[in-house]
DNA sequence: ATGAAAGCGCTAACAT
DNA sequence: ATGTTAGCGCTTTCAT
């Protein structure tokens, strides 16, 4: 390994110079500049980030903690807020919890503002108030993807309008002319998929549609989940020609439900989801869905963080990403007539 | 931030003390042992792991080159690497080439050696003489994902016997009683995807069905080449009754051709792939594939790294995981009797 | 058993 | 324009 006073020795300066030199600070003479050029590249020297970061008081790396790998969206989401961590000088520590809080405090206390400046949250299953410790002992922290705007919570946030999404997807069906729609919400009564399908009763409501909690199933946010609910479901409510899920992952599961029971997707029934994964544009038929911005939100997470860390921004602040919207693909058209 | 001399201060000991205190190193009594633990609950106090790191002339971090995040493999490997640094005690940044190789270059310049202790390479698309350069440089390198245990490479790596998988794809088929077999390589004729096809090529001509190179075709590894190239596949040579993709997303793509050309999987043409990610569940029909271990091949990378790092391991050597089995799913089935 | 002190490789005043 | 110096927070001999 080569060191800076090694550097500085055989360019025959002091280390103070050629820190200078490589940081373009200070002034320096172009021929001094020129044989600490060369020392550099002549012993390939490369600075220590782990030494300049000590001496600096700040850390080259960003930490992002996600709960889980059984949701494809999630790595979806960390690789794009490694793309944009980079674009931004930064390097991406990855946590996954699997879910656990227990790990998910063991990686904050562990590395914030010890090894990392800031966190990056991504429903990761952690009480607040764990967070607000974080913060409170220096090191920032922003929620990647907040559910609802019109409640902001005492951290800095990306929020993202799932109610809105909710809407649009219920609109979408409604347009069709859908009267009979199953919903699928992929979380508990209170969990984070709540505004989505409060969106969707609401624009049924306003569309003259009532949407009653037997169409409802709270399930995993999982295809398995979805598959099962929507078995149990059509069973129940056989008059429902359109099934509306929170999350694309359900929405698949209802998609091979609908075709293990013999019906056609979307001549029998027409499915929807939120989210728009990558799945979602190979599944068949392709599923129609409304489309999260999942680039965009990473990149304004990183940017919040970043902000907060710089001290450029006060503390709790919350950013609206772009409206989610509708992609439709195959798995939705008009009911068809049924016989009563 | 409470540093270790103002814990230290308040339990009236030096540094030093705290120090061995923390990692159980050195003798210290009982009772300032006591006194010291008191104070660092009280404080709060925690490791900063980059001054640590410094200090201790090893870094926490172990990092990870990928080369794209379109193959939704690599975020499953991503996270199953993460997990198994986790449980070594060490932290995983992730390196997103998006398949550029001065991205790589640059990754490694960086970070190896001064940030990460050592570099896991999942097909990073980087010359190997780079890669050793880095060796050189003082961070062990490993690759995670090779594909010839016959033929290894200059640097430690995990090797698959993706020849075995792709005879074991071609054995499942010829079982079935398939005889005129397409294939779709998934990379140049050189690329990754080559062993796969030999191993195929090789097994068919043992079991006597000689495949020849008009029924294959070298493309990309997306769903998208594997749709085009199955449509003009099918077109070609009519009488293929099953595809062999080396990998699972043109298999993907080959079913979705299939049904958009009318035809039914696995009923007019069965298809398998290789390496059982998440989709292959999902699909319908849910796609029989050779399934490459990989949470196996992430923790042997993760430790393989680790014994280079800590010198116990000579630096070329190779570790071969466990061989790809068949999993067996809807999309393969006995050929159906033709007209010819 | 505990403390003093040097040093990891770098940065950032402050001198000269 | 360049050098000197004092850290950053921690670990680790070496004394005591």
């Amino acid at each position: 390994m080569t060191t800076l006073s090694e550097v500085a020795r055989l360019a025959g300066v002091t280390s103070a110079t050629v820190s200078n030199v490589l940081r373009q600070r200070g002034k320096v003479g172009e021929q001094t500049r020129q044989r600490v050029l060369e020392a550099v590249a002549q012993l390939g020297y490369r600075p220590h980030l782990t030494a300049r970061a000590l001496a600096e008081g700040r850390a080259p790396t960003l930490a992002l903690v996600v709960s889980s790998i059984a949701n494809p969206f999630y790595p979806e989401f960390a690789l794009a807020a490694e793309r944009a961590a980079r674009e931004r000088g930064r390097f991406l520590i990855v946590c996954n919890t699997n879910d656990d809080p227990d790990t998910g405090r063991a990686y904050l206390d562990q590395i914030a503002g010890t090894l990392s400046d800031g966190v990056l949250i991504m429903n990761a299953n952690l009480p607040m108030d764990e967070l607000k410790k974080t913060e409170r002992r220096g090191a920032p922290v922003v929620l990647c993807m907040w559910e609802k705007p019109d409640a902001p919570p005492e951290l800095p946030c990306i929020a993202v309008d799932f109610y809105a999404a909710g809407a649009t997807a219920a609109q979408h069906l409604l347009g069709l002319g859908h009267r009979h729609i199953g919903a699928l919400v992929g979380s508990k009564k209170s969990g984070i998929h709540a505004e989505r399908y409060r969106g969707f009763v609401e624009a049924c409501a306003a569309a003259g549609v009532k949407h009653t909690l037997q169409s409802a199933r709270y399930i995993g946010d999982t295809v398995e989940a979805g598959y099962q609910a929507t078995i149990a479901l059509l069973r129940e409510e056989p008059q429902l020609t359109a099934i509306f899920a929170s999350n694309d992952l359900p929405a698949l599961g209802a998609m091979n439900a609908i075709a293990d029971l013999g019906m056609n997707v979307p001549r029998d029934i027409s499915v929807i989801g939120i989210t728009d994964i990558q799945w979602a544009r190979v599944s068949r038929p392709a599923l129609t869905t409304v489309a999260v911005p999942t680039e965009e939100a990473a990149r304004m997470s990183i940017d919040l963080l970043l902000a907060l860390i710089e001290g450029r921004s006060p503390s709790p602040v919350m950013r609206v990403t772009a409206t989610p919207q509708l992609v439709q693909r195959a798995s939705t058209a008009a009911p068809r007539k049924r016989k009563a």
